[in-house]
DNA sequence: TAGTGGTCTAGACCACTGG
DNA sequence: CAGTGGTCTAGACCACTAT
C-alpha cells in the first residue's frame, strides 16, 4: 500500500469523474444506460477499485449517476416534473379533481394518496408562528399525507389547522376529506381563502425524508411552507410540503402591481 | 486488511454518522463547533480513519457538516436567508434600491454586484422557447451577473433579451444599467411589465456553479426561470437565477382568485 | 453461481492551516 | 513544525441482482 504514486495536480478520482462526466454530456453514455463496472473502470484508468468507486460517488452527488447495488451504476434519466401551480387553490378548479391529481395528470403520471395520520398535536414552533397560535398552550390538528406518482412517493405533506378551528369537523378523522378537500371543509365553517403566502427553500433531505421518499443520493428536496389567509386577514391553515426536487417543480404566474 | 470483522446489521460508517448526528441534534455539538478529528473518532469508535472519514462525508451530504481541509470538520451554521420576493418587480419599489440590495439589507447582509458579461449570444433552447424566438436564427443580449452578500457569491444570474429589443439601448454595454435597472431601460423602449411567470426547481449544482459559488458539499441550488410579459402579452425578457439554497429563499404572496 | 456494488482495513504520503 | 483533512492502494468479504 502507500500513498498516491503520482500526485501531480488533480486527484485521480476527480480526473476519472471528469472523464465519465464528459462521456455522459456528449451523449456517448446515454441517459438510462449502464456505466462500465467499477472493476472495469479501475483497470481501464489504472486505479484501485476504491478510487473508481469514489469517482462514481462524485457523479452521484452531482445528480448525474444512480448507483444500484448488485445491478450497476446508471446515467440518471430526467423524469417529467409535477408542476405545483400557484393557482392550485383557485375557485376555477372547484368541483374538479384535487390539485395533485390535476398536476400529476398534466405530467402524464398516475396519482395516489396515502393518509398517514390525522391527529391532535403540539405545533412545531415555525408552524405556530405562522398560524398565530401559542406553541405551548394551543394545539393543532395535524394531517400527514404521502403522495405518490406512478406508485413512487414524491411528496410528504403536513397540514396544520388550529384545533379550535378543526374541532368538530370531518377533518379530524383519518380519511379523505370530501368534496374540494380540506379547503371545502374549512369554507363550510366560515374560513374563505383570500390570500396565500408560500415560502420556498431547498435543502438536502434529512434521514426520515430520505427514507419516506426513497431518495437516491444527490437528490435535494424543495420545501414549501404554505399559509392560507382568510377574509379577516387571519391565517387559518399552514401546510408544509417536502418535494423530491427531481420530480417536482413550482410555477407562479402573477400580475405586476 | 480484509473485510469487516463484524458485519452485523448496520455499516460502521452509518452507525458512527448516526451517533454524531445525534450529538449534533441534541446540541451537544453546537452549530459552528469543531467535531473531533477523524483520527480521534476512529480510535474512539475503533474503526479505521477511512471509515471515520466516510461517516463525516455522510453528514456533509446531509448538509449537517462542513469539511475544511487542514482545519477540521465543523457543524454547519445556518445563515440568514435572502428572501427573493415575488413582488420584487412591483412599481411601488421604483426609484428605490434594487431588489437584491433591498433583500440583502432585510437579511442584514451587505450586497455587491459584479457584471461578468453583456454580449450578443445564441440563446439556449430553454430560453429561446420562453422568449418566443428561434434559437438558430435569432440572437439575444445575454447579461451575466454574480451577486455577493458579505463578499460571498450567492447568486449567478443570467438575463436574456431578444437582440431586436436590446439593440441600441444602454443595456448592451458591460456596466450597471442605471435607474430602475434593466426594467427601467426596457420600459424606456415600450415594454411595460404586466405579468411575470416564475418556474422554480432545485437540484445539485453542476461543476461550473460549484466553482462560481464556492459551494461546499451538501449544498443544492434553487433555480428560477423568470419570464417578463408585457402589455401585449409578449415575453420580452427571461432571467435564469441560480441561488445557493442555504443562503436564499423565495417568497410569494398572492390573492386567491 | 457469476457479476456488481457496499464497505472495511492498515498504512502511506500529500496539502493545507495555524502557531 | 504539528495537526488535520484529502486521497490513494491492494485486498478482502458481504449483500444484492440476475440467471
Amino acid at each position: 500500500m502507500g500513498g498516491n504514486l503520482s500526485a501531480q495536480d488533480e486527484p485521480a478520482s476527480k480526473r476519472v469523474a471528469a472523464a465519465l462526466r464528459g462521456r455522459i454530456e456528449k451523449g456517448e453514455l446515454a441517459a438510462g444506460s449502464k456505466l462500465p463496472s467499477e472493476r472495469e473502470i479501475a483497470s481501464e484508468y489504472e486505479i484501485a477499485r476504491t478510487t473508481a468507486s469514489a469517482a462514481i460517488r462524485l457523479l452521484e452527488q452531482e445528480g448525474l449517476v444512480l448507483r444500484q447495488h448488485g445491478r450497476g451504476n446508471f446515467v440518471r434519466e430526467t423524469s417529467p416534473l409535477i408542476r405545483l401551480g400557484g393557482d392550485r387553490y383557485s375557485r376555477k378548479y372547484r368541483g374538479g379533481p384535487t390539485p395533485f391529481r390535476r398536476e400529476c395528470e398534466r405530467a402524464g403520471l398516475t396519482p395516489r394518496v396515502e393518509v398517514l395520520a390525522a391527529e391532535q398535536a403540539r405545533p412545531p414552533i415555525e408552524i405556530a408562528q405562522r398560524l398565530g397560535v401559542d406553541s405551548f398552550t394551543e394545539s393543532v390538528l395535524q394531517r400527514s399525507n404521502l403522495y405518490f406518482a406512478d406508485d413512487e412517493p414524491v411528496q410528504v405533506v403536513n397540514t396544520y389547522i388550529p384545533w379550535a378551528v378543526a374541532e368538530g369537523t370531518p377533518l379530524v378523522e383519518r380519511k379523505q376529506t370530501g368534496k374540494d378537500g380540506i379547503y371545502g371543509r374549512l369554507e363550510d365553517c366560515g374560513h374563505i381563502m383570500t390570500t396565500i403566502r408560500e415560502e420556498v427553500t431547498a435543502r438536502m433531505p434529512d434521514h426520515r425524508e430520505r427514507e419516506m421518499l426513497a431518495l437516491p443520493g444527490g437528490t435535494p428536496v424543495l420545501q414549501v411552507i404554505h399559509t392560507s389567509i382568510d377574509q379577516n386577514q387571519s391565517p387559518f391553515e399552514v401546510t408544509r410540503f417536502v418535494l423530491r426536487a427531481d420530480r417536482n417543480g413550482l410555477l407562479y404566474q402573477l400580475a405586476v402591481d
